[in-house]
DNA sequence: AACAAACTGTACCATGAGTCAAGTTGCACG
DNA sequence: CGTGCAACTTGACTCATGGTACAGTTTGTT
């Protein structure tokens, strides 16, 4: 008697972050309503079932895909600015050391669909419940206490030129970053973000470095 | 025999604006995809087959929805800076006035779903033909020339007090805008955007007026 | 009376979310 | 060594929805 084992492919641990490696790919590109179950299935070589083993329902998989976008959001930061504060003892030089290399980071983003999931959540919210809304909104203030702290201790020392509300210049990072996005996906020009970012870099600078 | 004659409601010469109304205000909320044809139809009261005689498919109405946002978009552009000029012969005053409505008109934006059909089309362009992506870039790139053209002749006038780049100045004001509607949703604070605006008049001003 | 514009009614079919019962594999523990 | 459990996967199924086709109907206009 002839016995067909092994068809089976052996369980892979990674099949859960495929999903959501599968998904975000797909969200980006045509939203979270357009991203089929079949579709990420197939993409990731398993079925149905499967799926639902890894993720109690679609809303499930969303709230995953929002932790998960968090947490690689948050390293993002960390290495970038703890490092630029590493290199510099000046609080403003230190920060605009980071700038250029946050910049230089969104020049060389992956070719193919560049964008951020905060904005596609943000633009079919009535899709998620508040859970998911909420860590979105969480993620935007981890942006602005980060800035703000940064730019409290650079206007201590370095008084601005014209009165700045630290929260709005703060917002204007996650702000830039989300329309530039925009605009380079619209536009097919990866340079415009970029730009944008080192243009916020001269303000920064024109406002608080002295005269001179 | 009774007869019940005009069961049916008389026909709406309006009915077509009406049905771009409810979608451009469904998608806003929860993107092209999970707007559901069942749904326009029962917010405006007609049938299916209404719909289809208005678009020929669901393409269709995403084309016919992009035009729609990109007149609204030009004729409040317009009625903005051209107002703005005739108040001020001088570049530089005129548009910083412009700049101010901006933020005004920004900051009195409708209160359910602000956000901007450019952004949420952005997100989901493998959804939408060639045709229509490229009607969004048009878009873009309309603000961009409207932009650079007022930078152009700021800057002859007052040399900027750092080297600038006149596309990436003009672009900014898209990108904080896209940027701002996003923040503005996700952290349910309409004062986002119009502080980004008039943050970006300050560096304006800070970057072309004389120094003193 | 005729015709076009603006619809209605009905039916079709693909897709997509979610369920269920069952199977397999690797690993921990007696 | 084997037994048992948890992680993982399968396949076949249901059920609702959504886009689309098409033929007929009403209304306003000439």
């Amino acid at each position: 008697m002839v016995q067909f084992v092994m068809l089976q492919a052996p369980p892979r641990k990674d099949t859960r972050e495929r999903l959501l490696e599968a998904a975000e790919a797909a969200v980006l590109a045509k939203g979270f309503a357009a991203t089929s179950i079949d579709e990420l299935i197939a993409a990731v070589g398993i079925t149905k079932s499967g799926f639902f083993y890894h993720f109690k329902d679609k809303a499930d998989l969303a709230k995953a895909m929002m932790l998960r976008y968090l947490e690689q959001d948050k390293a993002l930061l960390d290495s970038l600015f703890d490092r630029a504060d590493e290199l510099n003892e000046d609080p403003l030089h230190g920060f605009l050391v980071g700038l250029k290399m946050f910049a230089e980071m969104m020049a060389n983003l992956p070719a193919n669909y560049p964008g951020c999931l905060a904005a596609s959540f943000a633009y079919q919210d009535t899709l998620f419940n508040r859970e998911v809304c909420a860590l979105n909104a969480e993620g935007m203030l981890a942006w602005r206490r980060r800035f703000r702290e940064r730019f409290e201790r650079i206007a201590e020392r370095y008084p601005p030129r014209i009165p700045a509300d630290l929260d709005t210049l703060a917002d204007t990072a996650y702000t830039l970053a989300e329309g530039g996005l925009i605009l380079n996906r619209v536009l097919k020009d990866p340079t415009i973000l970029p730009r944008q970012i080192l243009q916020f870099r001269d303000f920064v600078r024109l406002l608080f470095a002295p005269a001179g």
